[in-house]
DNA sequence: GATAGTTTCATACAACTGTTTGAATTGCAA
DNA sequence: TTGCAATTCAAACAGTTGTATGAAACTATC
């Protein structure tokens, strides 16, 4: 109890540094040097390296959840238990885009320790992250309820999809900037979260009944390249 | 010129190993030994280990380059200039998703290569993958031939969410089944190229006029949360 | 204030890393 | 065959890494 300042000094400095130079040129050494603790602290307080990258990451990780559980749950009790598609989908990719991006957030080293995870994935974090599992499969019941009689298959394609665009978005902001020459705005939180909701929800009704391909594969597409033809 | 059977031994061991056990933990001994060379020999043929994952990487992602530009180029040529928009988005994710995905794919070193450089993204990639800025540039400027008068911001946004899809889907394509359990199909790879077509053509028009926003935000959701409510 | 338990510290450890070296070998041209 | 360059090889190098050790310093309890 007595030195819980040690180790929240290690956890602060590991964050910072492994937001600021990535999980792969940052070594115990660092982060002592940067938290003025000695070498041994690491071992001592999380038994190893591994250990508390994981810590870090796994502290985040449920923040995030617990934001998304949150906002679920306010959504479907203002439902009467089946909250609509898209406040579903808000609550899903809210929190980890408003958490990774804006301008506020940009010295934030939460904000971009995140991102880091997002990036490098490594191994500690690599296992957190299949656990997470359960954690979306809340969000696959809640849009059965939402939606019922939709194919599964399409609800778990739908929230594929509106994760892919919100963790790509976290991940690739700096490329996106630069490719766009600024004309995407990366700041404006509230309107990236609105357009990956509303995609997301237009994903939902791209793969119905897969028999009716046609209709979302207009004629125009007749002529679709297949592999001989290059 | 005598023994490119080395560099070839060294380069297809090393995609190899890779492919199978990621880049964290494979070290150039395993790679010689794999190939049956000398340790020396990485550093004569390739100056270092990272040239070494450079090449290999360089080399597969030429190739994905080269297949999207052909189909492109065709389907420009084919609507006389003016490639229809789910044509391009196809020529975009089509190659790189039939490169690594698909039932066959599953014991291609190639693919699963490519997969393992997209989930990891090690120094040397990331270097090369930051090049590809020029390359994404003929897509947007097809886009705008084909779409003239769209607002150049969708268009971007446009790309970006389909490269979100198709890499996304790329990387977590394990993930994906097992939290499916099985009922999203991931080897219908030609099913996933449609889907994820004709998302990218719906998402297109999903941030319309931003002034619009409310209409794709229903009174549903008037009640949205924000931070303070949590 | 002695004691037991916790925490800190300097230091060493052991292993692994990519890279270099210089001699040996090979292959080819004259 | 001789000579020269390209290639291979065993060995060592120089540095870094996470972890372990055992003594020292501290803290709280009795």
């Amino acid at each position: 109890m007595s030195s819980d300042r040690t180790r929240s000094a290690i956890l602060a400095a590991a964050e910072k540094l492994y937001a600021d130079r990535g999980f792969g040129d940052v070594t115990l050494r660092d982060i002592v040097a940067e938290a003025n603790v000695n070498l041994a602290a690491v071992n001592y307080h999380f038994g190893s390296k591994d250990e508390l990258i994981a810590e870090l990451f796994v502290t985040r990780s449920l923040a995030t959840n617990r934001e998304r559980l949150n906002e679920l749950k306010l959504a479907e009790e203002k439902g009467g238990g089946r909250a609509p598609i898209d406040a579903i989908f808000y609550a899903l990719v809210g929190p980890p885009l408003r958490g990774c991006l804006g301008p506020d957030r940009e010295g934030s080293t939460a904000a971009r320790f995140m991102i880091r995870a997002s990036i490098e994935s490594v191994p500690p974090i690599r296992r957190i992250k299949n656990r997470e599992v359960d954690h979306l499969r809340k969000f696959i019941a809640a849009m059965r309820r939402s939606l019922p009689g939709r194919d599964d298959a399409e609800l778990y394609w739908g929230l594929h999809f509106a994760l892919a665009m919100s963790h790509h978005t976290i991940r690739e902001k700096e490329r996106l900037s630069r490719l766009s020459e600024g004309q995407c705005d990366l700041n404006d939180v509230d309107a990236i979260v609105d357009r990956v909701v509303s995609v997301s929800v237009m994903a939902l009704t791209a793969g119905q009944t897969p028999a009716k391909k046609t209709s979302v594969r207009p004629a125009a597409l007749h002529g679709r390249l297949t592999r001989q033809d290059l």
